[in-house]
DNA sequence: AGAATATGCAGGTAAATGCCTGCATGTAAA
DNA sequence: TTTACATGCAGGCATTTACCTGCATATTCT
């Protein structure tokens, strides 16, 4: 395995649609089990369980046991650390277009 | 081919750290071409033409040609709309836990 | 026109990914 | 304690991915 940042980690985990869905699960209710998640997706438990790894090594989900069970819970602050250290710098660029759009409609 | 969403060209895309490298330089200075953009790789053009291409595809970037060379720009738009579509919703779930952190840290 | 430059297009390949099945283990309920 | 349930672990397999090489095409410069 290669050496991967985190911000790698993160972006490759939200690379996936059943990864993002876990994580909308997660979002509507926190703390569920993997037989919990596993109903409203289309695959093996074991499936599942690999996706929840993933995002767990990418510190977007942290776990707990009960008993037999395993907790799942959501961790928003890397999708925030994300968002401020990378996402964010291209709204300078979009803002600027913005500008630019508006001063020529209004040239018009 | 798959049908995949917008949404999920756009996280795809974002999954590969050369392609975020690839937006990293497009901020950095717009409208570069694509040899000027594979200085900066350490891969065949051929390699990063595919890269711009799956770029392309999910919108984040677009091209003109100018005579024999092609010219790619930025598109912030696709970022904004999954920030404000899917990561925000996330916000909310980590202002809570900030609110219930220092709720707990002030009954001490 | 001929040479140099910028890019496009088409396979080919090793590794990663996403899914599966089969079986083992640990915990709770009867 | 036996049985049912929740999860863990390991190996296999088809597809996708990210890279490559080789050659074709189009534009600019001499």
């Amino acid at each position: 395995m290669k050496d991967t940042t985190n911000t790698d980690r993160v972006f490759k985990a939200l690379g996936d649609p059943t990864r993002r869905k876990l994580l909308d699960l997660l979002c509507e209710r926190n703390g569920q089990t993997l037989n919990e998640l596993c109903e409203h997706l289309a695959m093996a438990r074991q499936s599942a369980t690999q996706h929840l790894g993933i995002l767990e090594a990418a510190n977007l989900v942290s776990t707990t046991k009960r008993g037999r069970e395993k907790l799942h819970f959501i961790n928003p602050v890397p999708l925030h650390e994300v968002y401020e250290r990378w996402v964010r710098k291209f709204e300078v660029q979009r803002l600027s277009l913005l500008h630019q759009l508006k001063t020529e409609l209004e040239g018009e």
